[in-house]
DNA sequence: AACTGGGTCAACCGCAACAGA
DNA sequence: TTCTGTTGCGGTTGACCCAGT
């Protein structure tokens, strides 16, 4: 398989970082911080293309990255985070401090997904049916008019375990997110609820020790997600909508669409 | 000791979103 | 409003490692 080089730019270094490069990037970023990711390799000398220096620091020589395995609170935590965003990486990665995306990602597709299987089997079904997720993925597929049919057969299988498409359908879940939201069931609760309000709902939800939160630690994430009493949502408990609030194990794809109406994570 | 196949993970790519001119 | 440059994200790749044969 060949790919197009990241750079148009020719004769920039490739593949595994040297220890001379880690530092020359490392003691730039310290002293000059990182304004300008593209201008950056030139500036501090490197032959390396922005992207990937920004990757480099991102993902492995950021003082507060946490190295070494996961704790098993910390599987469960991404098992559930999943559950309920699907692959969006970065939002799970920042409920997890001192863990990346990129490693995260990797966690999941080389454990935690054979994880699920093996559960799944073991249970019969586990918490990861593909009934639950099959909501999200008729909505991603309908509003995503180029959604390949010509996926290997792996990738179809991944997508029937995720609740998101492939790369190959990018933009589908942005494309689905707001619009379909109005269009659907959702539309009076995201008017009705505030997005601090469901911020912060959300926030008590995944995590019980904000004092730790305050101290940069990491909180102890519930790894009983699925328990999680979403009533205190319910319209028919205050807020005038009536119509049935779906529950957290019914409706993941309106779960996951209201988040990203409220601003993903960044709004919590 | 040599080979092989599977697992792991750092790095790359393409694309979408965003910002500024 | 449109165009252009930059950043960030998620999927994928491929080199390396290691256990099994």
């Amino acid at each position: 398989m060949v790919r197009a080089p990241c750079c148009a730019k020719m004769g920039l270094n490739r593949g595994p970082w040297t220890l001379e490069e880690d530092q020359i990037l490392t003691s730039y970023i310290q002293k000059y911080g990182h304004s300008n990711w593209r201008a950056l390799p030139k500036l501090a000398g490197l032959l390396r293309c922005g992207k990937s220096c920004r990757l480099r620091w991102i993902n492995y020589l950021k003082p507060e990255i946490k190295r070494g395995n996961f704790s098993r609170e910390e599987e469960d935590a991404i098992i559930n985070l999943h559950e309920l965003l699907g692959n969006k990486w970065s939002a799970i990665a920042a409920k997890l401090p001192g863990r990346t995306d990129n490693e995260i990602k990797n966690v999941w597709h080389t454990h935690l997904k054979k994880r699920l299987l093996k559960q799944k089997k073991n249970q019969g079904g586990g918490n990861y049916s593909p009934q639950q997720f099959s909501s999200v993925q008729e909505c991603s597929v309908s509003a995503t008019a180029n959604t390949s049919e010509t996926e290997s057969t792996e990738s179809q299988s991944d997508t029937a375990l995720s609740p998101q498409p492939s790369s190959s359908g990018s933009g589908a879940v942005s494309s689905v997110s707001s619009d379909n939201l109005i269009a659907a069931t959702a539309s009076n609760y995201v008017e009705i609820l505030p997005e601090e309000e469901f911020s912060v709902l959300i926030d008590e939800a995944f995590w019980s020790a904000p004092e730790e939160e305050e101290s940069g630690e990491y909180s102890q994430f519930d790894p009983q997600i699925n328990s999680l009493d979403f009533s205190v949502l319910n319209p028919d408990e205050g807020m005038d909508g009536g119509g049935g609030f779906p529950r957290i194990d019914e409706g993941m794809d309106f779960w996951y669409d209201l988040f990203v109406q409220a601003g993903g994570i960044e709004g919590l």
